[in-house]
DNA sequence: TCAATTGTTCGATAATATTGGAACTATGGA
DNA sequence: TCCATAGTTCCAATATTATCGAACAATTGA
């Protein structure tokens, strides 16, 4: 599998990352991502269908999210979080110090 | 016209939030009432159709967003800064300090 | 009371998202 | 080589959103 796009940070826009987090599936993701470091996309499906979950991985990376990459057959995701924080500095700060 | 209904501070949501803001009609509005402090519907509408903005609002409102009262055949919204930012510490700052 | 102004609500349409099954791809191990 | 694992892609079904005209409601002023 070639590696993914990811849009580099400077391109990352807005709108589309308040998109990308404002469903719970993908919140979800976020923080426990913000936690762990980084984790394969079935360590994070939560029961969920594949193909659901990859949709969601999808869309994160192209807001600019995540990060995915192929280690062997798994793909390890991360959050961009410096990405972020230069682009939107204090955003996800306080996205990931809420409780719910 | 009756008073609208507002969520109350501590029931505001962040995903609902995060989603009114994704949309940049409603983005840019928020903006222009950061700027401005308050303003009616019609100074925010851009040319567009009454019944769109009107849709606009009402999603911004419905995640506590603005805040709308009737003024004479007007009416003024603001932005509910202090909710927000009592909910959401750094959320808000960090939104309307972005460039674009 | 009548007309003008401001927005809301209703209804229809179009666009976009979400969900999940099935087939497929890539990698690693036996 | 063969099989299992991990995800992606394709596809169709469903659901949610956005858009905007038209009708309606509330207020103000003449």
């Amino acid at each position: 599998m070639r590696p993914f796009k990811h849009p580099p940070a400077n391109e990352l826009l807005l709108e589309r990352v308040l998109y990308a987090l404002s469903d719970p599936v993908r919140l979800e993701i976020v923080r426990r991502l913000a936690d762990v470091g980084e984790a394969s996309c079935g360590d994070l499906d939560g029961g969920r269908p594949k193909s659901s979950m990859s949709h969601h991985f999808r869309v994160m990376r192209d807001a600019g999210l995540v990060c995915t990459q192929s280690v062997g057959t798994t793909h390890m995701n991360s959050l961009r979080r410096a990405d972020l924080d230069a682009r939107f500095p204090g955003l996800l700060d306080a996205i990931l110090n809420q409780p719910g």
